[in-house]
DNA sequence: CGTCTATTTGAATGTACTCAAAAGCGGTGG
DNA sequence: CCACCGCTTTTGAGTACATTCAAATAGACG
């Protein structure tokens, strides 16, 4: 049994003792060590990841090789491409640990399998996918209104603790501002 | 019958006849004139709208009064806000006709007693939010690496005839950034 | 035609980036 | 235990990209 695991579920869906049980025993335990990647370009997702402890970050490079962090994941989160998972086609990204890290995982199959058994995780899948809908949504909004500074702010209010537990040059990719900015934000933020 | 309802529907479905007929039969036509809004924040989106004919645009206005456009949709596309018409939560936002237009409507109830009688419309639906999904997580990459030019030309060459037709500045807020700048862009791709 | 709105232009400004270099920090091996 | 290495963060100076504000021009519609 996952408590952690039960306990994100238990947010959108109840589960009976019965159901709780079949769900933990669809995951496998697998420990990551930093720096280790659970996905990269031209790969599919094969597998719904739950962090159960650590950190991820989901990202690409571009031409120039600058990197630009799409997603950050700690415990209690999902990581991993989604649009991949779903369609199990190739994914752009790279999905890395950037602490040692545990997640659960289940395969895309034996996810359909479970659907079968316990129906409510259809239900709770899909208000997942709603959720990070609105999200990048959001922050597509945001980055139209918001300058660097305003962004860094909503991002230590949403994401409190995370700004000192992974590097400032992270946090600025996930901003989309360089780090020598992001280093300047901070420094103006704390006056002088 | 509405042809082009189900030309969009058979990109990722196959429906028998009778299906086509059961589909088009729960949809009704609605006319909506120039500036007409289908949807104003506070109000949830009860309706699944596809665009028959004319252009909407969904956008918000921040505390200074700017307009941010989140979607512009044509002919062939669907319009609204997802979110709030998956969760039937109130939206942030308003869906409005920027020409006279045709949509065809669904109401959320009647959607789902339609997945009764035509399951296959349930995958059809949870594929329009994987899209929408991409395409925002692929908006958020490209606001971060691209300059407001290279996102212009990427709008040209993904929206082929739209900026013809919408006026610049709901372009300019769609890509996020000021009118008066994109003009200056397109002077300066037009050579002088 | 006149009015209203949309677009263009100019000048000044601000926000964020580039490049280069210095400083800080953590680990490792002598 | 200290010196050194590699990597992250900070700092400085110069620049580019995009905005602001104001005014002029162009287009659309009645």
């Amino acid at each position: 049994m996952y408590p952690n695991l039960l306990e994100s579920l238990s947010k959108h869906i109840a589960l009976t003792p019965e159901e709780q049980e079949l769900v933990c025993a669809a995951f496998k335990l697998r420990s990551v060590v930093k720096k280790e990647c659970l996905l990269r370009p031209g790969q599919v997702f094969h597998h719904a990841t739950f962090v159960r402890k650590g950190c991820f970050t989901m990202h690409t490079f571009d031409k120039n090789g600058k990197a630009s962090v799409v997603q950050i994941a700690v415990e209690g989160w999902w990581v991993g491409d989604i649009y991949s998972f779903l369609t199990q086609k190739p994914s752009e990204y790279f999905v890395e640990a950037i602490e040692s890290a545990e997640v659960l995982q289940i395969h895309h199959e034996k996810l359909e399998e479970l659907y079968t058994r316990v129906p409510k995780m259809e239900r709770y899948f899909r208000i997942l996918v709603q959720n990070a809908y609105i999200t990048f949504q959001n922050r597509v909004v945001s980055s139209m209104r918001q300058t660097a500074q305003e962004r860094y702010m909503e991002f230590q209010q949403t994401r409190p603790g995370l700004e000192q537990r992974i590097p400032l040059y992270t946090i600025a990719s996930y901003l989309g501002i360089r780090p020598e900015f992001l280093s300047r934000i901070r420094k103006r933020m704390a006056g002088r």
